[in-house]
DNA sequence: TTGGGTGCAAATCATTTGCAATTAT
DNA sequence: ATAATTGCAAATGATTTGCACCCAA
């Protein structure tokens, strides 16, 4: 199990890897991040972090997402209404469902849909270059045909 | 071939159709999303929209495409950067393929990747309520594999 | 006539940026 | 030491809204 200081040194290396200083603030947006299962947006991501480090400003907040980003260490999504919802780079590539009574975030991953979007792009002259699948749905009810 | 008599008794009907009424500033709006193929932004459609209706104002684009949005006339979508882009609603449902380097909009449709949408959410207790699937895609070289 | 519709300007909301002070390296 | 980073407040950009006037039904 990791304690305290592994995850520092993950968060070090993460920050190291998008090729910038370790600072107080990014340690506790980092952590935060590696936390959470839920897909934040910067406002909630930000008032995380202020439990961690108070000193943190929502501009940093914003400014090191964006870095972070670019460094491939964290996701933007832009999902139906309000502002992005972030989450830490993982394993594999996934798409998203999105409850539209709760507001969760379910990830999912399906090879033939991948599949037949290369093959719908090829045919019309185009390479994907990314996607964005997004499927908002509503949970069936129990006993619903 | 319909005239300008038959356009402007299609653009009554549409207004009629959502319950609201006929005034010149929501003709010409109507005017310029028939005629457009480009997905325009409220921006643009303003623009557009002046030359035939001086006196369209930009809070009036946006109040209007909200009414015919709820309407069932246009469609609004939420392309990565930038603001929405509309559409006037048409027949059978499709998904778009955006070119990452013009900005031009292609439409496809794929029922199979529709059916695969409905099966993962209903394997995960869901039913889809709507989706989006947007494919960035980039126009591949003449003579590339 | 009269309630819906309009233009304008001010207000929101999410996000970005200028700048002087702070801090990691 | 010194260039990167920060907090704060002001600036953006897209969209919305309050309000007094206007016009379609």
């Amino acid at each position: 199990m990791s304690d305290a200081a592994d995850t520092t040194d993950k968060m070090t290396a993460a920050l190291r890897k998008a090729g910038i200083r370790v600072t107080r603030q990014r340690i506790a947006l980092l952590g935060v991040l590696a936390e959470a299962t839920d897909h934040p947006d910067a406002i909630e991501l930000h008032k995380r972090a202020k439990e961690i480090e108070q000193s943190v400003s929502l501009a940093t907040v914003y400014r090191t997402l964006t870095v972070l980003e670019e460094g491939g260490v964290v996701h933007r999504h832009a999902f139906d209404g309000g502002g992005a919802r972030f989450e830490t780079t993982h394993e594999e590539h996934h798409d998203h469902i999105l409850d539209v009574d709760t507001g969760e975030v379910i990830e999912f991953q399906s090879d033939k849909i991948e599949q037949l979007q290369d093959e719908i792009a090829r045919e019309l002259g185009y390479e994907v270059v990314h996607h964005r699948l997004e499927l908002y749905c509503r949970k069936k009810a129990a006993g619903s045909s």
